[in-house]
DNA sequence: GTCTATATTCGGATAGAC
DNA sequence: GTCTATCCGAATATAGAC
């Protein structure tokens, strides 16, 4: 599944491709307005026909892709029925797009939110993380899990792979990311499964 | 031990502890050489005598950063005769910093750098990181861990308390993050150790 | 809706006095 | 070594024709 999705040939998905691509290369202060006009072949008068502003183009990306996510994690929570379940499919989930949408999961994880978008909640207020904790909590109730604190449980679960996601994203990595999931998974299950 | 170091009360340190300041709380782009200039009470001149430009800051307070941070990993892994105990002491150390030094650990583990100190190497290829897998092969060969690829084995154990660390420094963790320790150690140790 | 040409601001960097 | 004043380029954003 695309993250950022296509509604039609349009000039404003041209010009959002186009910026999600140089913003995960070069970010978003070194990425100009002359840049995204030139990768996206479409001029600097339309492309503020359709943005107010370049921090609107970056919101609008954000809001984009977080929204794909959150998606996604309800998605993995609602159709699979333990925790455990769960969050494999969400880790797997999380490592094809590392491996296949890498400029988008990069300019998601990268929280250089926090810069451009200034008083923007922190990336592990969002919402997919907001989805886990309670979820966390309910399987800690009905004894899947240990009892600890939800939010050590998500971070313990979550922190692994996503240190192996911005490897992969940084180009760090050479085998694909897939390979790493098992061990990483077991890791994860013996350190938080009653 | 602080992380930046006062060798004397000198404008370079002024500089660089304004500039500390600054970045972790706006980062690079949005802080102006204007900005620093006020925060340190010197000069824009001044400012320029000492460092050639505004990148050159950030670098020499980077490079003074990680240096603190690889002599921390190496003492732990030197003194501590168990790679067990050597990142306890070293998750210590790091939620000591994220309490007492917030802005020096938001600065480097917010890897911004790579949109600011274009092709520098990832913090994932940094030195700390580097000695860690080292120290992980020699756990695994003398049958202190499982046998799970070392890159894996130090994803996994620094990973949760990484994104404990970012709660913290992002205002997020309303309690004092050593109450963590004990639950998230229990997880990691539980998911490498034989 | 798209384009070109242009105005205006901002901030990094320098010159040169003290 | 420190300071003030100033330069100048770059990039955002706009105006207005098509």
């Amino acid at each position: 599944m695309q993250l950022l999705k296509a509604k039609k040939f349009d000039t404003r998905f041209e010009v959002l491709s186009a910026t999600l691509k140089l913003f995960s290369e070069k970010g978003f202060f070194r990425t100009s307005m002359q840049d995204i006009s030139a990768e996206a072949s479409v001029s600097i008068g339309s492309i503020y026909h359709h943005f107010k502003n370049k921090e609107v183009i970056a919101k609008a990306l954000y809001d984009m892709l977080l929204d794909s996510m959150t998606a996604q994690t309800q998605l993995c929570l609602d159709t699979e029925e333990s925790f455990r379940a769960s969050c494999k499919r969400l880790i797997r989930y999380f490592f094809e797009v590392a491996e296949q949408q890498p400029h988008a999961l990069k300019f998601l994880l990268y929280a250089r939110h926090q810069e451009f978008l200034p008083n923007h909640p922190a990336i592990c207020q969002a919402k997919p993380f907001e989805l886990l904790i309670v979820a966390a909590k309910e399987a800690i109730a009905s004894g899947e899990l240990r009892d600890v604190d939800p939010v050590i449980v998500v971070s313990s679960t979550f922190g692994g792979p996503m240190r192996l996601m911005l490897m992969k994203v940084d180009g760090v990595m050479d085998v694909p990311i897939e390979a790493c999931f098992d061990a990483s998974w077991e890791c994860i299950w013996r350190g938080i499964s009653r």
